[in-house]
DNA sequence: CGCTAATTTGACGTGAATCAAACGGTGTGG
DNA sequence: CCACACCGTTTGATTCACGTCAAATTAGCG
């Protein structure tokens, strides 16, 4: 029922961990894999579950999250297409990992993956490198989680959303959607709604965004925006 | 003038990355090592410069940190020996990598053991899965980070310090020594020092933790302590 | 059109930041 | 050995930002 791969197809082909290898170890390796789609909400792993698979995002977005002890959530990285979900070494998953939005992933076995890394060292080198980029990711996360004003966490959390918007690796993106609702950005950022949504009001209000829309973002005054994020 | 390096008396010989070589590949990846000791306070590697070389700790700590716009510096991750620092694929060093205490190190060129990773498979997997253990440590301290209210934070870090001075993975030290000062806690939490300091009296008056000297902490009460880190 | 969920806005109290001072330890010079 | 300055820490008083509770508004959907 989940079909088999087609990677001459993949929208991620040349940015995956996979693109690293030769068409024919890809072929191989795709006849262990397949597609899974995933709805809004849906859970890939859940924390606490012994996880055996591993996956490349394709399209949608994912969220990485736990539940602390009062059940609130807090959510600990965003996946975006290309990115790779799995932790091999951990018999257990530590966190829940859900869909943000439809999703397609490509998922593999863990021990296939295992065996593959062990064929492959190029894709090793590859998944090396994917995860040095996501710790780098999680930390550029808690610089931005650390600061104590509100104001400079908002701020900060949708300059990176309208980095990550855009396609030069400079430049944020002028225009962009929320990926995250009120909500869900409290939760990144240890704070309330309420606090979430009056940082964003008061953002506006000063000129340095305009809402396009329900979850739209212009960057009116990007250095206003950068100054505030301090 | 620095010391080649003698494994054979490495206290991390069999914990660091480089355990899982064979005798006589860690012997050639040794001859392009070397040893590198760091007093209090220097660093590593500064934020912005060219970085080619990484390394192992082998005694002492180091902290991960960045400096925000206002020069208010961010702790992003403690390394404990056994660990490794040094981002490949990436030419500038992110952040600043400064020693906590007195530390001793084993260093490699960048390209070195990059070839040394294409030589060895196995070190290129003992080197994944140690970045995803800091990934995995890195997402903790966020969640910890991304609690709301400060006592929350104090408390989940007393907890997380009891849980590395411990020996074994799932009981957490009764007895420890802070790695930190107040000032460097309250960077971490994104707290001031003196909240920090209050949250200790505080947590210490209600019994949960009892001082012993100048930096040395004690669990009177486990329990009470991972309640109020809720 | 009416229901439900998400967001915004308001009023209020609490907790953390800020400003400021006192208290230790530690090293230095008298 | 003591006086003194220096640094990290603790403690206090005050201000203000964020959390909390609650209501109004808007969006989404059948």
């Amino acid at each position: 029922m989940n079909p088999a791969l087609a990677c001459a197809e993949c929208p991620v082909r040349d940015r995956a961990a996979c693109s690293v290898l030769e068409p024919g170890e890809r072929d191989a390796l795709a006849k262990v894999g397949r597609m899974r789609e995933l709805g809004r909400g849906e859970t890939l792993f859940a924390a606490g579950e012994p996880v055996s698979s591993c996956a490349t995002l394709v399209t949608g977005a994912l969220k990485v999250a736990t539940l602390d002890s009062e059940g609130r959530e807090q959510i600990l990285a965003l996946i975006h297409p290309a990115g790779f979900i799995g932790e091999f070494f951990r018999p257990f998953a530590e966190h829940d990992v859900i869909a943000l939005s439809d999703s397609s992933l490509c998922v593999f076995a863990g021990q296939a993956m295992e065996e593959a890394i062990d064929a492959y060292p190029a894709l090793a080198r590859a998944l090396l490198r994917r995860t040095q980029e996501d710790l780098h990711a999680s930390r550029m996360l808690q610089a931005l989680t650390g600061k104590t004003s509100g104001r400079g966490k908002v701020a900060a959390l949708l300059l990176g959303f309208a980095q990550a918007a855009s396609d030069s690796p400079c430049h944020p993106a002028a225009l962009f959607e929320l990926p995250l609702s009120r909500g869900e950005m409290a939760n990144m950022l240890g704070l309330t709604i309420e606090t979430v949504s009056r940082q964003i009001t008061r953002l506006e209000r000063e000129g340095a965004i305009a809402r396009r829309g329900k979850r739209g973002i212009e960057l009116a005054d990007p250095a206003l925006l950068s100054q505030a994020a301090a």
